[in-house]
DNA sequence: ATACTCCTTATCAATATGATAAGAGACTCT
DNA sequence: AGAGTCTCTTATCATATTGATAAGGAGTAT
């Protein structure tokens, strides 16, 4: 029992004519007679009683009828929905932002991507670095934006933005009448960070154990925002992207003498496969970063 | 989009492999390759993630995979009541049976055809023959039994019983002890009689009419039990079939001086398709009808 | 390293499908 | 009554699809 024979059947009960049914699926009107004597010597059974030139379902046609408008409507369902993935008119994008990112950069382009796939459902996930990618391999998120140097094996990383890590200080603050600043000055200071788990963190832990100082972290915390707040209020120092310090009147933002220089990069997990709905995320955000840079 | 190739899919992603699956679907691999490959181009999009020799569904795949299943068990169930309707393990039959026939001689068929075929659905009307015949033209039956010598062009009909019309009377009636009746004897009687509409009454009618004399009815009912209750009694004559009156003590039955005899048959529209339950039903009256008189 | 497992590609034969052309039965309109 | 038509069937043929066999290649296990 094959879809185009119940098609055909379905069409020459709607109009109790081989005729009528062969013009509305524009086939010549043998084929639609063979195909019908196929299936009914299939079934091994009448589905329509052919009278002079009228030709009417018989019992077992009309029982067969409902069947194959259920079966039609079910193949109709898959077709559209795959129409709709293929079009991205439908699909779902799972993705991981880390906070200050997702604070900061990606507001926009998530905004701009709703915009360009008002169907997709879009679910965006703010967490450190070490979630976002434990999240990644459990399968609980398609995509994460993670900082490019620590990509595991299992993931494929594809970098988009290189940002520079500033030294984050309040105006009235020494450091900021500085053109660089060292590391030695950097962790002679109280530091105000992100938690474990977070790349701020591990960048700064980095950076530490690569000079050999120890960071001396006054406070803690996950809310960028907090941190900002503190900042500038002199309590502590600490290193942001350049984005984040960008529109901010408050703080000073100052290279490292050697400059720190962050890949971030979009990753998902290598062995698995990316969907349309994802693929089309990654490839707006590197649209995205692309035409920025130019 | 087919039902084979979606057999194919769901049985892949199943196993998640492709040749568990063509094990299981006895073909070679190859020809599910190629089916899979040839569902991914038509729906342009990519089904199962290749990695490795692990066969795994994209997420576009297991959308297909519960239309897939939807369809497949939508086919699966149309392919199954066709089978009960080829092998009668399902369907129904509509038969009209006038009221002599349906309570002496049609029971016990009816029981027999209903343990033959458990399955089917058996709606029996009882009516007098002008109504059947209405009821079959209208649809809403499918067969009736009728008198074969008034079968209008529309039905065909097929003889299954020849019976004789006897002339009823009580035990103590004169007639009771005559060889035959002439139909001028009977006419000077007064009648206990069906309602017109009924092949008994049609039948009295054309022997009044064929002979010139006018019944006098003295008692219309379409209760055969009343007409032979009144006959009993001496309240009246009748004449009835001569099942009707075989098991009968208090009934006589004489025949007619020029013996009529009635042609029973089973009719249905002769442009209308008979459903396998029907005509299953049709075939088992006849063959009953022989072996009996064998 | 070698054999094995599993998917892909290539080739070929069998089958199925649909188009065209011709035919047959029945209704309709003179 | 007979020509014309309408509609389904049959016949023939070209094309497309399907599946089997054989060979190839990538990766894994022993």
């Amino acid at each position: 029992m094959d879809v185009k024979p119940l098609r055909y059947f379905s069409e020459v009960a709607r109009h109790n004519s081989f005729t009528r049914a062969a013009e509305a699926l524009h086939v010549a009107q043998p084929a639609v007679s063979m195909a019908i004597r196929k299936l009914e010597a299939e079934l091994e059974l009448t589905l329509f009683h052919r009278q002079d030139r009228r030709v009417s379902l018989t019992d077992e046609g009309s029982r067969l009828l409902g069947h194959a408008h259920r079966i039609l409507q079910a193949v109709s369902d898959a077709q559209l929905e795959m129409e709709e993935l293929r079009g991205l008119s439908r699909g779902e994008v799972r993705v991981g932002i880390p906070s200050m990112l997702g604070s900061y950069y990606f507001p926009p382009i998530l905004m701009a991507f709703r915009h360009r796939h008002p169907n997709l459902k879009l679910s965006v996930v703010e967490a450190g670095t070490g979630s976002l990618q434990q999240m990644l391999e459990a399968g609980s998120l398609d995509l994460a934006v993670i900082v490019a140097e620590q990509v595991p094996d299992e993931l494929e990383a594809c970098s988009f933005l290189r940002e520079q890590m500033m030294v984050t200080v309040a105006r009235e603050h020494p450091f900021a009448r500085q053109a660089d600043i060292t590391l030695a000055d950097f962790f002679a200071q109280e530091l105000v960070m992100f938690p474990q788990g977070y790349f701020h963190r591990r960048v700064v832990d980095r950076l530490a154990s690569a000079s050999g100082w120890t960071p001396e972290i006054g406070f803690e915390t996950s809310l960028l925002p907090l941190i900002k707040s503190i900042v500038t209020q002199g309590f502590g120092i600490s290193t942001l992207l350049e984005m984040v310090l960008r529109d901010d009147p408050d703080l000073v933002a100052v290279p490292f003498s050697e400059p720190v220089w962050l890949d971030l990069s979009i990753a998902w997990r290598r062995d698995g496969y990316l969907s349309r709905a994802n693929r089309a995320f990654v490839d707006f955000v590197l649209e995205q970063a692309g035409t920025e840079k130019s």
